[in-house]
DNA sequence: ACCAAACATGTAAATATCAACATGTTTATT
DNA sequence: AATAAACATGTTGATATTTACATGTTTGGT
């Protein structure tokens, strides 16, 4: 299927990258959906320039570090774009190892079972956590407008930073949908976790 | 990682299966979290008999049909437990295509990014309801139980399904874990989805 | 008696992914 | 002046995963 090409074009599609950018922004928001190792993405920027979809030019960083700067080509977009017009039918799985261990709880005692599920807990918690205040700092108007009239006793399992505040042609409208369904997903994860916290307690 | 090893090993724990039955396996509940092709499947068992952490006998369906029934050892058993037993972190990317598409949305049309969303929203809807369609077939008491205290109005993104009636000790327990977080996973993206169709409105 | 679906087991080739190996430069801090 | 962290780019080898190739049996329905 090779999803890593149209992950890379789709970012050369907004500016200019290196290799090590590239790298970076699978570290950023976009990693919580889709990511890849440099060791990966190196021999996939070259089979792209092979193919024609991306061009780099060499850049000098200070005395003589050479840093390959990648732009999208003009059929690298037209890929692209087919590609993301696409609609995709669900994959049957969505890989998740402790979920696997759930399903083998038998294989443990009630103790083991809770400890597993609170360090579950506990993760998922930070996580949301970290994506919370990510999204505060990143979205300082749609956080503060939200703040005053849902926020304020949100227990059932949605934040109300998760409303929709931006407009179609917003540039930061790709960036808000990830951050908030990554939020969603967590705060589902966080409140399966609670509710079924009392079978070990 | 090896997790196919531990997914086939508890499989096993609970019974004797063959090669086609743990494929067979993967294509119900736990594919939800787990699951591989029979391509992959062939040769790990293979390799579990030649660790020593299962053994198989073969025998004969009708005439002369040969298929080989797999068991655990108690090797396979001890490896089993170290492995569900142990805490895991949590894995930085969990790959989702349709996402990664909404990040790049600035490549799309608002009717594209329309036609995709509502694609997307009507297959998760239809997941979700087999899902929970299966958890009334499976689970037909807890189920019972539960539609006459709160599953009236449900429309804050959690099904009163996913309310834990069981006790630890209860075969169906993985069974039921599975399938409430399934319907939690494929209910909280819904929700998601329903969020944010206004954007393209 | 025929046929299709399900049962049953494998291999081969291509691709995707990750961990480790390998090397060197630049920048910021002390 | 030293040093650590970040910047920068590659390769290699081991695994994991998917798609296609390959073959045959059994069961249930018409």
């Amino acid at each position: 299927m090779r999803v890593l090409k149209y992950a890379i074009l789709g970012l050369l599609y907004r500016q200019e990258y290196s290799g090590y950018d590239i790298t970076s922004q699978f570290k950023q928001e976009i990693g919580q959906f889709w990511s890849a190792k440099h060791s990966q993405i190196y021999p996939e920027l070259r089979k792209l320039v092979d193919e024609g979809l991306v061009e780099f030019r060499t850049q000098i960083q200070g005395e003589k570090l050479e840093k390959k700067m990648y732009t999208i080509t003009e059929q690298g977009r037209q890929e692209l774009l087919a590609w993301a017009a696409q609609p995709e039918s669900l994959p049957e799985t969505e890989k998740d190892e402790f979920m696997l261990k759930m399903y083998f709880i038998h294989t443990l005692s009630p103790e083991q079972a809770r400890a597993l599920f609170e360090d579950q807990l506990q993760q998922r918690r930070a996580k949301l956590a970290y994506l919370q205040q990510r999204y505060e700092s990143l979205m300082p108007v749609f956080a503060k407008e939200e703040n005053g009239e849902k926020h304020t006793q949100a227990t059932h399992g949605q934040t109300a930073s998760d409303t929709a505040p931006l407009a179609f042609h917003n540039p930061n409208l790709g960036h808000y949908l990830v951050l908030t369904k990554a939020m969603a997903r967590e705060q589902s994860y966080v409140d399966w976790l609670e509710r079924h916290m009392k079978l070990f307690v």
